[in-house]
DNA sequence: AATAATTTCGGTATCGTTACCGGAAAAGAT
DNA sequence: ATCTTTTCCGGTAACGATACCGAAATTATT
């Protein structure tokens, strides 16, 4: 039993309407050479047949569909989510629909050539222009309108959308220095990714303007999800000589601490400071300190540059960079080295 | 500057390659009838040019394209991405990938005809099968591999995944009345969805069956929504004999009257029992006790069965029902007359 | 060595739609 | 009444790919 592929076709419908195919293609699109009268008999044929148009056929013919894609590797984790909730915004504001694509796993995705194929598979295809997270390569991309988000392009040479990760790492990390603390662990994000660098960089950055040496053991590999901060906390607070404060890369690394914290009977932020990136809705549940970096907006940021840059008007400035912003919540606290020895 | 279409086509591989249009598309279907040689030559003219095929031409000729279509009226909503997280596990399992198509807002979803456009859009087109959220019309659905989910058909034609809706909100009116609670106010959901008519009629058949009378004050009218939730709320507290419990059809609407009792300076439980459904992740967050539905899970299991349809293979049952689960936190308190009347 | 079988490939039709061109019919101009 | 303009519509050629058929070229069979 293969489905048919298309029931009714224009073709139906304008056999029915005893018309040609081009005059219901004319009435499809609103032109306006056509006689009411043909028109309304037109345009009940169609709502008798239950005719819709083909997407494929469509699109390949024609130029612009209103419709834009989102390509996300993965759409179950929060930040993808965040990222949904503005472009989803800037989406219900406009003409264009939202086509979001993924293979459900970024184990899936995986390669850059991989990316390639999927970029293309919508683009010059269905969609009008693209929108995509975190890229793994840059050296493909077209003329065709493509925004990326959450990736500082090393070659500025297409649009994306991306917000201070350096300089907001910097004030997590201040803020953790102005507290007294001096041991701070890390918990790292994917190391492929740009955003994972430069935080990671500001890390190094801050603690040496403040003198304080380098510990590699305070440096724990993360990959930006709650298990393995799970991991990487389990780890950092078993050292001999734990730290007294947690910067994790990003939320839900943090969480991982939390539950680590938890298991082993400490209290945040009693026992252990933390601080997460990226202010993800749970942040403010967990009451976790964290830098803002307004993930939503970014994506309504990058959906609006690619309206515009779909209706061939010309961008002042291709990198876009959104501010962070500390958001000071319960789960640091100042560390009294007192206390410390004392427990 | 009108971008071109697509920039290097099969035509273009073919030339290079120096074999026709055919035998680059059998190397490129993995077909057998082709020599080594001209294979390695073919594939390298590929990767030399950066090739990749049409989608839109492809599956217009072509059956199968490995490709779902998932649409939702909107996806910046915690129900949405419930349901998305089911269905991108189901994804990342298989060897499909997914397409989530929306207009980023219910109003410009809105009517059938609407709907049934973009069905058809998706569907007979370039996706295999569909998956559609709480469908408006179901009259249009044809012999077409589509699931629905969270949406009890009328007619048992095509195959569906829905949760207990009636048995769940029975169980949370029972919990209600077992605490002692008489007044218990309602915040009803959409009333297009049969969800929300479901979880409305259990409301009625239960306080029934404990002999309360039906109080039409009690009833307002919401949309699954926090901001109409909260509009309820103040409407239900601000009664001249308010409820001493409110039951929301879904726990956005709960959320709500969170917001309402804040305002009002009312603590929940000790002076206003609430109850939700669905128990998103804020439900937990929120110490919401509510009728979970298991959303992701629906997500997943639609996936899964529309693979199956699309595999040809048959069902056993058309209609899937998972169950619901009440999850008792601590929004809810035992309703005492003689401190209702103290304070 | 002649015939049969197999491998490998090209040509053509087609999918459903829109773009473009041109022609018939109707309306307006002189 | 004839000529021009406008209105309306049909025919044809693409878009980029695959399916199918059949023909060379090669290899196997007797």
């Amino acid at each position: 039993m293969p489905p048919q592929k298309q029931s009714v076709t224009i073709q139906h419908v304008a056999k029915t309407a005893g018309v040609s195919v081009s005059t219901v293609s004319r009435v499809l699109n609103g032109k306006v050479d056509v006689a009411e009268e043909t028109k309304q008999r037109i345009e009940g044929v169609i709502k008798d047949l239950g005719y819709t148009s083909s997407l494929a056929a469509r699109s390949m013919r024609s130029k612009k569909n209103y419709l834009v894609g989102l390509i996300m590797p993965d759409i179950a984790y929060p930040f993808a989510w965040e990222v949904m909730k503005g472009v989803n915004r800037a989406i219900a504001e406009s003409d264009y629909d939202l086509l979001v694509y993924t293979r459900g796993d970024v184990r899936k995705y995986g390669t850059a050539a991989h990316e390639q194929q999927i970029v293309s598979l919508l683009n010059n295809s269905i969609t009008d222009g693209l929108l995509i997270v975190a890229p793994v390569s840059e050296e493909f991309f077209s003329n065709a309108p493509i925004v990326s988000v959450d990736h500082l392009a090393i070659r500025p040479g297409y649009p994306s959308v991306h917000s201070t990760n350096y300089e907001g790492a910097q004030q997590a990390l201040r803020y953790l220095l102005s507290l007294g603390h001096r041991r701070i662990g890390y918990i790292s994000g994917r190391g492929e990714l740009l955003s994972s660098q430069r935080r990671f960089q500001a890390y190094r950055d801050v603690l040496a303007e403040a003198g304080i040496d380098f510990d590699e053991a305070l440096i724990t590999p993360g990959d930006y999800t709650t298990p393995t901060g799970y991991l990487c906390a389990k780890q950092l607070l078993g050292l001999p000589q734990p730290p007294s404060a947690i910067f994790a890369a990003n939320d839900q690394s943090a969480m991982g601490v939390y539950q680590a914290a938890q298991e082993m009977n400490l209290r945040i932020p009693e026992d252990i400071s933390v601080v997460g990136f990226d202010n993800i809705p749970e942040a403010a549940y967990l009451n976790l300190t964290t830098v803002d970096q307004f993930i939503a907006e970014m994506g309504y940021l990058a959906a609006k540059t690619l309206f515009r840059l779909i209706e061939g008007q010309t961008l002042e400035t291709k990198i876009q960079q959104l501010p962070t912003r500390l958001v000071v919540r319960g789960s640091c606290q100042a560390f009294l080295p007192e206390r410390a020895s004392a427990s």
